[in-house]
RNA sequence: GCCGGAGUAGCUCAGGGGUAGAGCGCAUCCUUGGUAAGGAUGAGGUCACGAGUUCAAAUCUCGUCUUCGGCUCCA
């Protein structure tokens, strides 16, 4: 008998050579059915794989990670077997599984192609083969039987993985005809499999170098119920819709020129008036945190860049320089704001009693992205950071991360961004080399940072070695309203560009110091964060930052004088409002801006006109009666307080 | 940058070796209306661009550009 330890602390015992599987059967048959993977003492195995000594397990079902990759690393290989099937002769490379679903890189036969068209007729077979319930043998054999296997079939990209493990740790895992060299776990048959869809083909290198050959690629993704790939394909539907590029083209809020050039977004009048309110709000933010706004230009000297270091790191994968007439001068497009910044730093000598120092700045910067990369907004050529840059003194790090984290949260809190974590980002304990300063700062600004997170509630994971070279950084994650994670904004120490600038302070010991610098983007980008907003809400824009807040609907022509005088009125009570005068009938008209997503639609007629009224209704909502000119504006304008209260609390 | 798909009216898309289509939008007119589509008429396209094949190319071939899905990259 040995004794198996649950994740509660329970012991049980079990005959030796018992199964996972048999384990859950004997806790509850509900268990037995849901169960798909199991660890032994913090390694992942097959269901059906005997335990022969005292073991710590958990059980892992679909609503675990563990349970997740098993069954689609499982799937990879139905998805493998069935591609052979119609293919035969393909090599395979590696099948692993990603955030949702899984992949296989694949090379097809000799003059074979796959297209989208081949996925549906391979998803079929998955699922003939799935239900044919073929039970999934894993087997160890040696290194050299490994190598002859392979080698038998041809698949020399099989043969180079074999022939980078260790002999004795090689496991097969059969189910029916295929056969496929992995490390596993897998399910115990390809029964659990009942919903396939292969999503999309593409290609991809070799181990990722593109010296090495193209495979295809397919993806695709499985679950144990129809119903739940059902969902899944209801949201897939959904990010469509949302889809920033969509969105954008329709609301008219960008857009983009082949003569301008790819990857340089042009702002249209609506979405530059929503720009330009998230632009306001964070100066006024930053100007109770005793920000101090800034005006840089777009391009500076090589000799900035070649001093700061971007220029040595960057300069070749960068847009070139500019040149003038004249002999040896030579410019760049700024990718960054902080060496303009650290210039009007050291502008004029400063006390320890100055600090911190704080420039802000909405400053456009250029980088030549590769033109495969170039997405919508969120990935461009030509980019505006909510940048500003922070010059403190080492005691006074903690307290000035701290505000920075304000900032971040009352942003967030704003927008209806609810749902963020952040991700601390430290040095490799084992690669000290990488990094430049004293481990002495080191320490004090990793500390200052996990310290400022804690003391300010938020939920981080922490990832060591993902610190930039020139010191840690924290980095906030958003997810939006589909449960989708965005990277935003960004809280980065520098001990770099003070020391490249030669920044300096005088302390209280009449002696010169070094400040230290923060760099810090709640939004990131704006067009990185306009993108990641419409998404979210759908372009359903909280009332305070939509462009077009109100639309005043006259009933007929007889009453667009008086539609005229409430839209003035409102617009002078700093609400944005237009008029659809256009000859249609009033349900036409709902509708039209219904779609168009504006919140408030009012409508006046007769009954309105004459009574000095409107009548309101809410988008989505429907008709909210009638009240007074006046008690609308203060209503609207109540709301509007209502979603910055984070702001003015 | 690499591999693969796509590019037809402002938008969404159909068509396809013999000079171009729909719906929405837009314009004009009729209608003057009460909470999600009133009616009529009309304008609008070098079928991404450049070469080639052909009696004839938007359609077939090649190249270029842009765009989409991935790969690699991201101060």
């Amino acid at each position: 008998m040995i004794k198996i330890t649950l994740p509660d602390n329970s012991v049980r015992e079990y005959e030796s050579g018992v199964t996972g599987l048999q384990i859950a059967q004997s806790i509850s048959s509900r268990l037995a059915k849901d169960v798909l993977a199991v660890s032994v003492n913090g390694e992942v195995w097959d269901l059906n794989r005997p335990i022969d000594q005292d073991s710590a397990i958990k059980l892992y079902t679909w609503d675990d990670r563990e349970g997740k990759e098993t069954f689609w690393h499982s799937s990879a290989h139905l998805m493998a077997e069935a591609i052979e099937f119609f293919y035969p002769g393909t090599k395979f490379g590696i099948g692993p599984t990603v955030d949702t679903g899984f992949y296989y890189d694949v090379d097809l036969p000799e003059g074979k192609q796959l297209t989208e068209k081949d996925l549906a007729q391979i998803e079929k077979k998955m699922i003939e083969l799935a239900r044919q319930k073929h039970q999934i043998v894993r087997s160890s054999i040696t290194k050299a039987e490994a190598l002859e296997m392979f080698t038998d079939k041809n698949d020399e990209l099989k043969q180079e993985l074999i022939s980078e493990l260790e002999d004795g740790t090689i496991t097969l895992y059969n189910q029916g005809n295929f056969t496929d060299l992995c490390r596993g776990p897998h399910l115990p048959n390809t029964s659990y499999i009942k919903a396939v869809k292969l999503t999309s083909i593409a290609g991809a290198y070799w181990r990722g170098d593109e010296k090495n050959k193209m495979l295809t690629r397919v993806y695709g993704v499985t679950f144990p119920k129809q119903k739940l790939l059902d969902e899944y394909l209801v949201l897939l539907e959904e990010a469509k819709k949302r889809d920033h590029r969509k969105i954008g083209k329709e609301m008219e809020l960008f857009t983009f020129s082949q003569k301008v050039g790819q990857g340089l977004p042009l702002w249209l009048p609506k979405g530059t008036q929503l720009r330009l309110q998230l632009e306001d709000f964070l100066k006024k933010v930053q100007r109770k945190f005793g920000y101090q706004q800034v005006m840089t230009p777009h391009i500076g000297d090589v000799e900035l860049y070649k001093t700061s270091g971007h220029f040595q790191k960057y300069g070749a994968d960068s847009f070139q320089t500019i040149k003038t007439p004249a002999e040896g001068e030579e410019y760049m497009l700024k990718p960054m704001n902080c060496p303009h910044h650290c210039e009007i730093f050291a502008s004029k000598p400063h006390s320890y009693k100055d600090l911190p120092i704080r420039f802000a700045e909405f400053g456009t910067v250029y980088r030549y992205e590769q033109s495969g990369e170039l997405h919508g907004l969120t990935r461009v050529r030509g980019f505006t950071q909510d940048d500003a840059h922070l010059f403190c003194r080492p005691d006074q790090l903690k307290d000035e991360f701290k505000k920075v984290i304000d900032i971040v949260f009352i942003i967030f809190n704003s927008l209806g961004l609810e749902n963020y974590t952040a991700q601390i980002s430290l040095r490799d304990p084992n690669n000290p080399d990488k990094y430049i300063g004293s481990a002495e700062n080191w320490d004090k600004a990793e500390a200052a940072i996990i310290e400022a997170c804690a003391e300010k509630g938020l939920e981080t994971v922490t990832e060591l070695g993902e610190a930039a070279f020139y010191g840690p950084k924290l980095d906030f994650m958003v997810k939006d309203a589909l449960g989708r994670s965005w990277q935003l904004g960004t809280i980065q120490v520098d001990y770099n560009l003070p020391e490249r600038f030669d920044l300096e302070y005088i302390g209280a010991d009449d002696k010169r110091h070094r400040p230290i610098m923060i760099h810090r983007a709640p939004f990131g980008s704006m067009e990185r964060f306009v993108a990641v907003l419409i998404e979210h809400t759908a372009g359903k824009f909280p009332l305070w930052l939509t462009p077009d807040q109100v639309v005043v609907l006259p009933i007929s022509e007889k009453y667009n004088d008086y539609a005229q005088k409430v839209s003035d009125f409102l617009n002078n009570s700093d609400i944005r409002s237009l008029i659809d005068d256009r000859n249609e009938k009033i349900g036409r008209k709902i509708r039209d801006n219904e779609l168009k997503r504006i919140p408030y639609l009012l409508i006046v007629g007769e009954k309105e006109a004459e009574t000095g009224t409107i009548s309101v209704r809410k988008q989505g909502e429907g008709d909210k009666g009638s009240m007074s000119m006046e008690e609308f504006a203060q209503f609207l304008n109540d709301e509007v307080k209502e979603q910055l209260s984070a702001f003015y609390n």
